[in-house]
DNA sequence: CCTCAAATTGATAACTATTGTCAGTTTATC
DNA sequence: GATAAACTGACAATAGTTATCAATTTGAGG
């Protein structure tokens, strides 16, 4: 992988910006910045750093997906009234693995885990 | 919810294909049955059963969603090789909600859980 | 430095999964 | 049987993402 300038700006957004924006949003926070990056190139590189484990690329909260700059092992949470992703520390289930080869018999490559539900500020301003 | 003849034969073929069909591997079921429904009409019922409980809607499966006939509490696991999806016990993660809500404080309303790795079948043949 | 192949960009077009629209049909209730 | 509400499905539209490809940039070697 050679060095580009666009590729340094947007792992350097997304780690400022850690709030597990989806590609649409990162565009925004670009533009902000007065870097204007193709969409093209912006998809290309976010999906070039995942594959290079520069970063995490988020299934599973459609419609789009969500990029993190945060490698180590977490999981997600994702508030369904604000929106907002939330990290989850991976020691909430650390015979996880284990268990999964030992019933299935399965080689385990990766996971990953999305709960749904309210976040604390929501909780707070669902009371009022 | 009404009753429809299209929905039964959805939820019939759903059930009878156990193999966490994409809404399109679902159609050509249905169509190999002389079913020929509409592909709007699908989707529709598909959320509708999903939003009432009576099916499960398989998010992190890029590019499109599976659904799942068992609503029984459960996780998936895909094969990178044959791209199949396998049902994981949900016994796998005893303690998993409890130690999210300790974790964060969050209510956790559910949670969803896809493993990705080689399973026993691909094994096998790569062995060969 | 200079050269040159390989990597990268980004505008544009294309694709895919999914949803909106809406007139016509079906279902259930009285 | 009448009537309102639910449902269908062809069609159009949308959204997220990827393919194409000519022009530019990068980096290794001479």
């Amino acid at each position: 992988m050679n060095y580009s300038r666009q590729r340094e700006k947007i792992l350097d957004v997304l780690t400022r910006n850690a709030v597990h924006p989806t590609a649409d949003e990162l565009l925004e926070f670009l533009q902000r910045e007065n870097s204007n990056i193709g969409i093209t190139t912006l998809y290309r590189n976010l999906n070039q750093l995942a594959e290079a484990g520069m970063i995490k690329k988020i299934d599973g909260l459609e419609p789009s997906a969500h990029f993190d700059h945060n490698t180590f092992n977490h999981y997600h949470f994702i508030c369904e009234e604000c929106k907002k992703v939330y990290d989850v520390p991976s020691d909430i289930a650390p015979e996880l693995i284990n268990n999964v080869r030992m019933a299935t018999g399965f080689e385990i490559k990766s996971h990953d885990i999305v709960f749904h539900g309210i976040c604390n500020k929501c909780k707070q301003k669902e009371r009022k």
